[in-house]
DNA sequence: TATGGTTACGGATGCCGTAAACATC
DNA sequence: GATGTTTACGGCATCCGTAACCATA
């Protein structure tokens, strides 16, 4: 599993179609098609219901797409995090006077 | 980034050694050594000091062991739950009678 | 029949392991 | 000098895009 995949399921889950998220994804649209295929393969079902001109979450589909999201949201962070050599102290920009982040760390 | 260089870097954080850790993980020590360079190149930063006796992480690789550990947590929930085709209402052996869980659905 | 997803296929890239080189204790 | 990591390198697998195929509305 990789970040990478879980991008072209969430924005085919967006999109509702290969073809678009392709398009916004800049890639083609059999490659989209492949990585959708192997992370269906790798958890063993299938997200998505495909029927040449719809394209539709499965209710694995939809389970999937909150851990993909959260996946990606804490990469992200950690991605942030890093690249912009922030020390644990130095948080930035909080807004408001909130002393327990939401969700994660 | 995967699942994979975030389970050898989590590893070789266990076990300060990256010998040991492609030992424990069935896999070539320059494995081990490529993967985590490879994740050191995608965040820009160097997660450990390697002094060719003793590993240590940096301040960067602690920051990022918790967003490895819980990054590796959440794909290993939604495998579980895609793989064992739980619905969402099935859950499995739940002690206690909480009604919301911990974390994450 | 037209649209949209999948499969086939070829070239390029990447990955892993063995072997050699290198660095520290 | 011994231990442990990195670099070099070669074979194999994987990935991506073009093109062809296929299925549905």
């Amino acid at each position: 599993m990789n970040t990478m995949q879980l991008n072209r399921f969430v924005e085919v889950a967006a999109q509702l179609s290969f073809s678009k998220a392709a398009e916004a994804l800049h890639v083609s649209q059999p490659t989209v098609s492949h990585q959708i295929k192997a992370l269906e393969d790798e958890l063993g079902c299938a997200l998505l219901v495909r029927s040449t001109r719809t394209v539709r979450l499965t209710d694995d589909g939809f389970a999937f797409l909150e851990y993909a999201n959260d996946i990606l949201d804490l990469a992200a962070r950690a991605e942030r995090r890093l690249k912009h050599k922030q020390r644990p102290n130095s948080q930035q920009l909080r807004i408001g006077a909130q002393h327990k982040r939401a969700t994660y760390p």
